[in-house]
DNA sequence: TTGTATGCGTTATCAG
DNA sequence: CTGATAACGCATACAA
């Protein structure tokens, strides 16, 4: 048996399928029709179990109470946490989200974003690969709300993300208070917004004594440490954690290591035997605050909201100084 | 301008909208159009950028390629990598994913069951917080394709797991051999089969000196933590990998305390400085074998496919017998 | 080989 | 207050 449509309660009801539609849609409408058959209206759909069906509305109000959520790679834990919260918050506000992930590949991505139009999307949430202005907007339809997370992209307002100079700049405060002078980089694509730009900043504060580059993933942070590790680099800097993962899965003597710095959390630091600066990021304001401002142009309010960068927190697992004065600590 | 429909590209290229419909449906009905108009639809669409619209064509056809991920908590990293996989597969077929997040709470679980009939799903994909057969039947319509994954329901045959009992077993087993005879629980939900079952099994093998059980959250790891701390089981069993960081996060004198026995993995487990053992589901196969499940209903090739339960391995990040005689050691 | 007409389930407009 | 009726964009049975 289909599941019932307009029609079906209309006739049940022996009314028309407007007077229905108008009783179910509720609001201002519902009030024009009469107390009784609004009751047997009402009755009849739940007995029947009615359900809109959504295909059918959003052909008809071009809405689809439905944004997609493109992110750059969904299978680093900190996007992850990030994509819960935004269903969460989305769900909230009776919007459904469907999940796309790059790969970490802009020809996936690029797919992606020609795909979408198609798919009636109210809105777009954007956490970029590489991408420009341009390159957006001749995909994008014209005025498909849209919101860029994590990563700013030059000329787009609508962005959310934690203040990337700010991050660089307390994890390189942090580094030099314990004295690192010298250190080596593992980063992820030099074409990624993050990865660079922290790479470019550290570079500025730091003597770097090599750099190795490649996927955001763990198996990339494994390669820079069989590079490095001959070298002896006060600090090695990671640009994300997947990064930094890798490297400590390399490490065979965490008693003489360099200090390992990482750009977002390592779980279970205060536990780990190597000396670790990371950076939190304030993953719920960040979905909070990236629905926020897609809802305000869903609704229309106002549809060039300002750009919001968040401020980022700076953790070490214990007291220490350099490698040589490295103190075991059993306090958080 | 709104994007170009198919009774657009008619006009252009004075032909009918049916005409255009059979060219850039492609296959069987593209072939029995001349050449010579075909190819002018053809152009003229990709230079005005057509778009079939989804869902005036889900809408005819009853068919969205799109299936919902409907999962009992997305912030857990294991989930989450699935969730990716699954997405990755999905796309690679031509399906979208809704994402859907119980965040372990059984009535947003109802509450998304319910919902999804209006949203057009071709197919379901299911981690489910806590039901029986009859409570899904009751809520999603007649045949819709439905994959069961990481916990079974009872009477339901599409489903696809890890082998729970061989899992708990092979734990056990690695307990055992180190010495490990009393043992405490720090469980999730009894709700839930996976937090049920294996609590159940532990506790054929092994003196349970106490359980605490909770949401499957680190704070419930946590808890537990203070309440074991002072009993001195051999091994602290978790029901899954979020309990058991929750357990880390208090350990704060690592060399003299218990076991750590999870269920799920636990990262850079070779340099956390405690006695650490974790199963690794083979999480690749898991989202292989479901989507390969959903995709022979969603073809119709087989609305009854056998359930899948796949093996996992038992890991420990050092060589170790029980306390006592906990060495360090440099190897993987 | 191609065009016409109908319907998918809703909402919205326009009469009554 | 309520009921026809026309879209929305597409696929398809039926004509030609």
């Amino acid at each position: 048996m289909p599941p019932p449509t307009l029609e079906d309660i209309a006739k049940e009801t022996r009314t028309s399928i407007s007077t229905v539609s108008r009783v179910l849609s509720g609001g201002r409408a519902a009030n024009r029709i009469s107390a009784e058959t609004r009751e047997r209206v009402l009755a009849a759909s739940k007995a029947m179990g009615y359900r809109p069906n959504l295909l059918a509305r959003g052909l008809r109000t071009r809405k689809s109470h439905t944004v997609a959520l493109l992110i750059s790679d969904i299978s680093n834990p900190y996007f992850g946490q990030l994509a819960a919260l935004i269903e969460q918050r989305l769900h909230a506000q009776g919007y459904s989200l469907v999940l796309c992930n790059a790969a970490g590949d802009v020809e996936r991505e690029t797919e992606y974003l020609e795909l979408l139009p198609q798919k009636a999307i109210d809105g777009l949430i954007l956490v970029p690969v590489s991408r420009t202005k341009k390159s957006l907007m001749d995909v994008l339809p014209e005025n498909m709300p849209l919101v860029v997370l994590d990563r700013p992209i030059p000329g787009i307002s609508a962005s959310v993300s934690s203040d990337h100079d700010h991050m660089a700049q307390i994890l390189c405060d942090a580094l030099e208070r314990v004295g690192v002078k010298t250190v080596a980089i593992a980063c992820g694509p030099q074409n990624i917004y993050t990865h660079r730009r922290r790479c470019e900043l550290v570079s500025k504060r730091f003597k770097v004594i090599d750099t190795h580059e490649g996927r955001a993933q763990p198996e990339t942070g494994r390669a820079a440490w069989q590079k490095f590790q001959s070298l002896r680099p006060d600090a090695i800097v990671c640009t994300n954690n997947f990064l930094a993962m890798g490297v400590m899965e390399e490490i065979r003597e965490p008693d003489t290591c360099p200090i390992i710095a990482a750009f977002d959390e390592i779980p279970v630091m205060h536990l780990l035997p190597v000396p670790l600066v990371a950076i939190r990021q304030d993953i719920p304001r960040l979905a909070e605050s990236c629905v926020e401002q897609l809802m305000v142009q869903l609704t229309g309010e106002n549809m060039n909201p300002e750009p919001i960068a968040l401020s980022s927190r700076v953790l070490t697992n214990r007291p220490f100084h350099l490698r040589h004065s490295f103190v075991r600590h059993s306090s958080r």
